[in-house]
DNA sequence: CGTGTGCCCTGACAGC
DNA sequence: TGCTGTCAGGGCACAC
């Protein structure tokens, strides 16, 4: 699930039980996913309270008044279960508050749970050599064409780089492609000007809507059993092979691998 | 430096 | 019913 827009209505489902609230109780029932666990982690998280919430590309963030945030990743896999009816053999970390159990639940275990100092989150390695927000302002034609000269790969390849945008995966760029009318191969320092000044909005527009696709099912996100809040998905191109294009201009949605993931698109009118 | 490859891990699903 | 192969929304180390 967790793309850009799955991260912020996780982290928003978050907010709205653990914002303000101090933890009770940090329990590790397996101290590592993609790498292991801060060995502070136990001792800084209990009796801390939660002073926000926040995001930074795929990344969530949980700000506490020990002037510590837990950063946490979701790989491919995780998801957070607040008050979950049973135990999943996956819950890797649960949090407890007065009110609430959040479990953070990971079965590939691709995801990561980091401490850092609140002041020095910009500079902290992982998001020092990230890109600008998509949904902020610095993101533009004008920032993408700079990015992009002189680049021979793939513009599929280019927008999955986090260094150049930070937070889009693999389905979001491939709607935003096909919404701007840009093939996949294409090489990143061709796209023409105009393809830019699409792609952009175009960009923005499938992460909002995605979001707020997301934000409809926090109710789900929040239910006793725990189960994510899941999109209702109308997807244009991803997992479409076969089926014909929504443009309706006698297209079949092909699928082919870069850089070892599938991309999807029109063949008629993505150029 | 830019670019390409393989791997981390578990689960779901198709085909036999 | 069970086996096997393939694929999955991410990121990183490493080779050239």
């Amino acid at each position: 699930m967790p793309e850009l827009p799955e991260v912020e209505t996780t982290v928003r489902g978050l907010a709205r039980f653990l914002d303000g609230e101090r933890i009770t109780r940090v329990r590790v029932n397996r101290a590592d996913l993609r790498r292991p666990f801060p060995p502070e982690l136990v001792q800084v998280l209990t009796g801390a309270q939660v002073t926000g919430l926040g995001r930074r590309a795929k990344y969530g963030l949980i700000h506490t008044d020990r002037d510590q945030t837990m950063v946490f990743h979701l790989g491919m896999s995780g998801r957070w279960r607040i008050d979950p009816a049973d135990a999943d053999r996956h819950d890797h970390l649960v949090l407890e508050t007065a009110h609430n159990r959040f479990a953070l639940c990971d079965p590939r275990r691709f995801g990561s749970v980091d401490l850092v100092e609140t002041g020095e989150l910009d500079c902290w390695a992982p998001f020092a050599a990230l890109g600008p927000e998509p949904l902020g302002d610095e993101f533009s034609a004008t920032y993408l064409k700079s990015a992009l000269i002189g680049r021979k790969q793939a513009i599929k390849l280019c927008l999955l780089d986090q260094r150049i945008v930070a937070g889009l995966g693999n389905i979001y760029v491939c709607e935003a492609l096909w919404r701007a009318g840009i093939h996949p191969r294409k090489a990143g320092g061709k796209v023409t000007r105009p393809q830019l000044e699409r792609l952009v909005p175009a960009i923005r527009l499938v992460l909002e809507q995605s979001i707020r696709d997301g934000g409809s099912t926090l109710r789900d996100y929040a239910a006793p059993d725990g189960a994510l809040g899941y999109f209702a998905c109308s997807f244009d191109v991803y997992g479409r092979e076969g089926e014909a294009c929504h443009r309706d201009d006698g297209g079949v949605i092909r699928r082919f691998a870069q850089g070892g993931r599938s991309s999807w698109f029109c063949a008629t009118c993505q150029r």
